[in-house]
DNA sequence: CGAGAATTTGAAACCCATCAATGACGGTGG
DNA sequence: CCACCGTCATTGATGGGTTTCAAATTCTCG
C-alpha cells in the first residue's frame, strides 16, 4: 500500500483513545447494574480501530493493551488488572487491542451514557482527567525503562510494579503470579522471550527471587530488587552530580 | 537513600502530571492577555517535581521534555513546537523537566485560575480529555518505537513525526529543521548519539535525505523514508498473517 | 499419563554501545 | 582578520548485551 507520504503515520492518525485506571470512583458507580460478562483467554475485549463505543471495567481477571507494527512486532503497553477501567476513549476509536490473558469478567457501559453522566455528575469529568493523567505517568516510566534500562532492569522494574499493583493495601506483595507468558512479558519489555528467561533465572540465581512455577516468583529479597531495578540512587555519588542546565528566569516571577 | 522496599518506587508515586498538546481552542484563548516570557536555551521552565501552578502556551522556539534516572541516564519523553500547551497537569506536581532547546518565547497561566475556567467554560474539560488522549496516543507510538525499532527506523519515524508537526497545513514540510543536538535526538529515541550520527550518514548514502547542515534535513524520498519507519505494510505479505487470537463473544452482544 | 505448549538453556551472530580520534563550526581575543 | 578553543558532529575500531537459531526440559491440562 504505497501511501503517499503526506497521509501515512498509518497509526498517530485519527485514532481513538485510552486508556486504563483503577480506583475508587464515580466512575465505578457507574458500572453497578450492569451485566457481567465473561471473556475466555486469547480472546479480544476489542481490537485497535474498533469504533470506541463502550467502556469496560474489569472484574476479574488480567487483560494485555498491545499494539502492532504492519509488519506483526507488537508492544504491550500495558496489563489491566481487576478494579481497573478501560476504554475512557476521547476519540471515536480504540488506540488499541485488549485480550483476555486469563479468564476474564468485566462489565461494559456505553459511551454515549457516560456523556451524558459527564454533565449530571460534576466530578467526573475532573476524575477522567486524573485518570488520563496517571496514565500518562505510567506511559513516561515505560518509556524511561525500554529507552534506558537494561534487561536485568526491566524486568526488577516489571516485578516491582506487579507486586504494588496486586496489593489493595501500601505494602507490595512478597510473592506475585505472572499470569501472563514469557512472550507477553518480553513485548511489554521490549525483550526477547529468551533474554527473560535468562534474566529471571539470573535474579534467581542471585536469590533475589524464587520461581515455584514459572508463573508464581517470590521476591525474596525486595530491596536488592529494587537496587537491581534501577530507579535507586546508585552507591557511589560522592559529590552530587553538577546540574548541566541553568536556571530560568521564568519561574521566580 | 536505602527506601524500604513498599514505598520505594520513586518515580511513580505521587507525582504530578501532563502534559502537551496544540491546537485551536477556547484553551489557548485563556493565555491572550498574558505577557510574554523569554527564556534561553537550555534553561528549564520547570523542574520535574516542581508544584505544577502554571501552564504554558508556546508561542516560539522548542522546548524538550525529560525525565532521568537516578544515575543520569536521561529520555525525552517529547519535544514542543510553538503553539503547543504544556504543563495541564492534574496532580500538583510536574511530571518531568521542560527546558528551552532554542530561544523560546511562552505565556504563563496559573492553574487556579484554570481550574475556575473548567467551570465556566463548558467545553474545556472535554477538550483538555482530548489533549490528554493525544499526548497517550503519541506515548503509546513512542512505546511501540522504543520497544521495537531498529535504530533506522526510529531516524525514519522522527524525521517523519518532525516534518508532520512543524508545517501547518496537511502536507508535511520537505525541508526540516532539526534545532535540537544529537544528543537530543539519541536521548528521545533510545540511543547513543554515535547511532544517531550514523543513522543519519546511512540515510543519506542511501539518498533519502540530504544534510545541508547538522540541523538541517531534507526529506529527498519521502515515502522510501516512510517505508523505512516500519509503519509501512512489508512488501512480501502474500498472505495474510493469520490472527493468533480468538474472535471474542463479547463483542457482538 | 501423554502430548503439545511454554520455558529454559546453549551457541553463534548481530546491532548498537563504548572508547577513541578526527573534523566542522562558532565565538573570542589577540 | 584570523588563530585559538570549546562544543558538537562524524567516523573508526572494538566489545558487549541482546537477539536469533536450535534443542532440551518442564509444565499444563485433557
Amino acid at each position: 500500500m504505497a501511501t503517499t507520504f503526506p497521509y501515512a503515520i498509518a497509526r498517530s492518525a485519527p485514532v481513538p483513545i485510552l486508556v486504563r485506571a483503577a480506583g475508587e470512583s464515580q466512575f465505578r458507580s457507574l458500572f453497578a447494574t450492569r451485566p457481567i460478562e465473561r471473556i475466555e483467554p486469547n480472546a479480544a475485549v476489542f481490537w485497535e480501530g474498533d469504533p470506541a463505543n463502550h467502556v469496560f471495567e474489569v472484574i476479574e481477571g488480567v487483560l494485555r493493551l498491545y499494539r502492532l507494527l504492519p509488519d506483526g512486532r507488537r508492544t504491550i503497553t500495558g496489563f489491566l488488572f481487576p478494579g481497573e477501567i478501560l476504554g475512557v476513549a476521547f476519540k471515536d476509536r480504540y488506540l488499541f487491542t485488549a485480550e483476555a490473558v486469563t479468564p476474564v469478567k468485566l462489565q461494559r457501559y456505553p459511551r454515549a451514557h457516560l456523556y451524558a453522566s459527564l454533565a449530571r455528575m460534576p466530578g467526573l469529568s475532573r476524575e477522567m482527567l486524573a485518570m488520563a493523567c496517571d496514565e500518562l505517568s505510567a506511559a513516561q516510566d515505560q518509556m524511561l525503562l525500554l529507552a534506558r534500562k537494561t534487561a536485568q532492569e526491566r524486568i526488577a522494574s516489571f516485578l516491582i510494579a506487579v507486586a504494588r499493583r496486586i496489593s489493595p493495601d501500601a505494602t507490595p506483595a512478597r510473592e506475585i503470579e505472572l499470569p501472563m507468558t514469557r512472550l507477553d512479558i518480553a513485548d511489554y519489555l521490549g525483550l526477547t522471550i529468551e533474554t527473560v528467561s535468562r534474566a529471571f533465572t539470573k535474579l534467581k540465581l542471585e536469590g533475589l527471587i524464587s520461581l515455584p512455577s514459572p508463573h508464581r516468583v517470590m521476591l525474596r529479597k525486595p530491596d536488592a530488587l529494587q537496587a537491581v531495578s534501577g530507579e535507586d540512587e546508585p552507591d557511589e555519588a560522592p559529590m552530587a552530580a553538577p546540574r548541566r542546565t541553568v536556571r530560568s528566569a521564568v519561574w521566580p516571577s
